[in-house]
DNA sequence: CTTCGTGCAAAACCTTTGCAACTCG
DNA sequence: CGAGTTGCAAAGGTTTTGCACGAAG
């Protein structure tokens, strides 16, 4: 990959353990153990997206008596404070990536499910128009590049 | 609204019976009572957007011993013929929306969840550039603008 | 201490599947 | 008729909830 010369570049996903936490006890949330041992996890997975049986599966070798509902209920909390961030793509219900803070658009590799992430807003001046036209208000939008990545490619 | 002076224009969505009906039977599929009793209730949502068990508690009050199996198979067959697309809201898992037969994007309404289809693609030129720069070869993408739609908002 | 968080288990959902009966073409 | 479809019921998976115990601040 020769992403460096053009701006806006790609950067790969945050990860940042220490922050997460901090915005967790920021929020007023109590640092406990379980939340750590699943935000460790979340930090390991790379930048790759996951769902919440995921690391549930993934817990289970490491801190086996973390339970199911934990994992549910601290990924949501994570969501809520835009740590984690709930993509949209296809197969069994939700799927997430970490560092959700920023405004930005994924680009999904659909063959490793590696996400790259825009830092910037792309979105075209062309939809806030279409959508003032209508006499809609935007509140938010989202978007999704499907492809192949240059590994995956060259594996194939 | 006044939204018909510049292009490119929004359009309701589509939700043709008769055109429905005959995709069907062309890709071989044979033309039961089920099936048109679901497509009548399809076309019936407006251009709104729902789930697989919005349509099974609908098409209870009109044909009760039309199964919940049914529904889901009927669904996954006008999806694989871009007859409905599902879309990636938040929520119940899947939601779908008649139309999908050409390449759009989505305005929906966070209120009523009315949608609105983009007749052309409006993914800007940049995204495909960054993409290329970090080797990806684009296959799709997707893209959603969250908002409130002029009804909605003179409601409140 | 008091409140918040956890683990367990069960419940609630959503979706898929197996199979005998049925029906479109 | 015969292949494709349907309904029913049950299985499979995911996500949520209730509650008593435990831990953090």
């Amino acid at each position: 990959m020769s992403a460096a010369t053009v701006s806006p570049r790609l950067r790969p996903p945050a990860g940042d353990r220490a922050a997460i936490l901090d915005a967790l006890r920021t929020a007023g949330y109590r640092l406990t153990a379980p939340r750590q041992a699943l935000v460790d996890l979340l930090v390991g997975q790379g930048g790759q997206c996951f769902t919440a049986e995921d690391i549930y599966g993934q817990v289970r070798g490491v801190t086996p008596r973390l339970g199911r509902a934990t994992v549910y209920r601290t990924i949501e909390r994570l969501v809520e404070l835009s740590l984690l961030e709930r993509i949209h793509a296809d197969g069994p219900c939700h799927s997430y990536v970490l560092g959700g803070a920023s405004h930005h658009h994924h680009l999904i590799c659909s063959v490793c499910g590696r996400v790259w992430e825009f830092p910037e807003c792309a979105l075209p001046q062309l939809l806030l128009d279409l959508s003032a036209q209508v006499g809609f208000s935007v509140e938010g939008h989202h978007v999704e590049v499907f492809g192949r990545c240059a590994a995956c490619r060259s594996a194939a």
